[in-house]
DNA sequence: TCAGGTTCTATTGTATACAAAACCGGTTGG
DNA sequence: CCAACCGGTTTTGTATACAATAGAACCTGA
């Protein structure tokens, strides 16, 4: 879209995903238009797309917060994405290519980098892993799959916990990885949408794990670095 | 939303399924803004839904069209739809109530009786149906799969096709529907799973079918229609 | 005739002004 | 004491004006 609305939804969305903006805090035109340093016209416009996207709730009343989430919402949103990106490896295996698989290797090969030093490269992980997901998105080509699956990566939750987690578990989201590049590797979708729904499942529980522990703390931690 | 830009959002929409305006056809926000009745502020946020809704495309420039489907697209929609739709059963046999079983037997009761007059009343066989199916979304309480689906049902495809439906075909449907009942009855999530699963699948097998035969002359009467 | 560029027009993006509606007090009557 | 109401204040919805940009038509020079 267009520069000033673009940059309203960048900016919104970011304040959000890092917490800066704490669930349940309100979202006046206004005040965000003069955050962003536009009209209030392309931040309706970001909001919307953000609404979308659920990372903002209107009330009736058409007022705008930033929305939050309960745990059975968050394991609605796993339970979702492990369905949806199970599909994907299956379809992405019926058409996987060589240059893909070198891509998706060299994707997992930059993880295992970024996870063996200390302390771990937790922001590099994040983005190689983003950039793997998304190569198996694009390789299912399927449009569909892309925006409903656009809807449920990369939520708050993922972002803010990712950073908890401990050297076992990325270094077993990094051996998954390696699973499914075996299944890729024989072009085989069964296995490939196995492995794809354990991983999403267990990344799951691993938030759960770590959230159960914090979210005492977490609400209050987002609070005051706003 | 509010009155302006929600009559337009259904204006527009309306518009779209009934075919009036067909695939590929170019929506100016001026032109459209004059169809309805208001300014081009409210068409803005009406096609903003419609885009995501995907019922409206827009170009990289930020021009907008009517979307256009190729078959590929259509059994996406169906594909992603069989899997939900069956999730959505599942969850709901889990949550089943005897005043919920007791609103889908009306349901598919009053389905009954509008395909056994002649000629079959598929208004009423589509309204009675999409209850039926609402009903199940409703038990399944999840507000993302509800968003999700909310995105793939109600396609301009379904509407426009339904009416091509032959006797076997809705007497089938409601066949199904009969079985989901009895798995409903039992709670068997997996047996609800299995059979909306086909339900859709089948569902999309007679709409390819009939479009089949009937794609050339389609776009020319969606085109006439205009 | 055609490729390339140039102007002109149509369409979209943004800002602003005003209208409508919702929220928040305090106040009043029961 | 509580509930309902009424005022001012804030917030959102809509219309309109203007700016920016894409698209189309035309002109020009091989």
């Amino acid at each position: 879209m267009s520069r000033a609305s673009d940059r309203a939804y960048e900016q919104i969305r970011e304040l959000i995903i890092s917490g800066e903006l704490a669930p349940g805090d309100a979202l006046g035109e206004e005040a965000l238009a003069e955050i962003c340093g536009v009209s209030r016209t392309p931040v309706r416009d970001a909001l919307r797309r953000l609404e979308a996207d659920m990372l903002v709730r209107r009330t009736e009343t058409q007022r705008s917060f930033v929305a939050d989430w309960s745990l059975d919402d968050i394991e609605d949103v796993f339970d979702l994405r492990a369905m949806l990106e199970a599909r994907a490896a299956r379809r992405a295996a019926g058409r996987m290519t060589d240059e893909a698989l070198a891509r998706l290797r060299a994707c997992n090969a930059a993880i295992g980098r970024a996870i063996a030093v200390s302390p771990p490269d937790i922001d590099g992980f994040l983005e190689q892993n983003r950039e793997f997901h998304a190569v198996i998105l694009e390789l299912a080509a399927s449009r569909r799959l892309s925006l409903l699956l656009g809807s449920l990566i990369e939520q708050p939750v993922v972002w803010r916990t990712a950073h908890q987690y401990g050297h076992d578990e990325l270094r077993r989201s990094h051996g998954e990885h390696e699973e499914l590049l075996a299944a890729f590797a024989r072009r085989d979708g069964d296995w490939a949408e196995s492995i794809m729904a354990g991983h999403i499942r267990r990344a799951f529980h691993a938030y759960a794990d770590a959230h159960r522990g914090l979210s005492a703390i977490d609400s209050q931690a987002g609070r005051k670095r706003a």
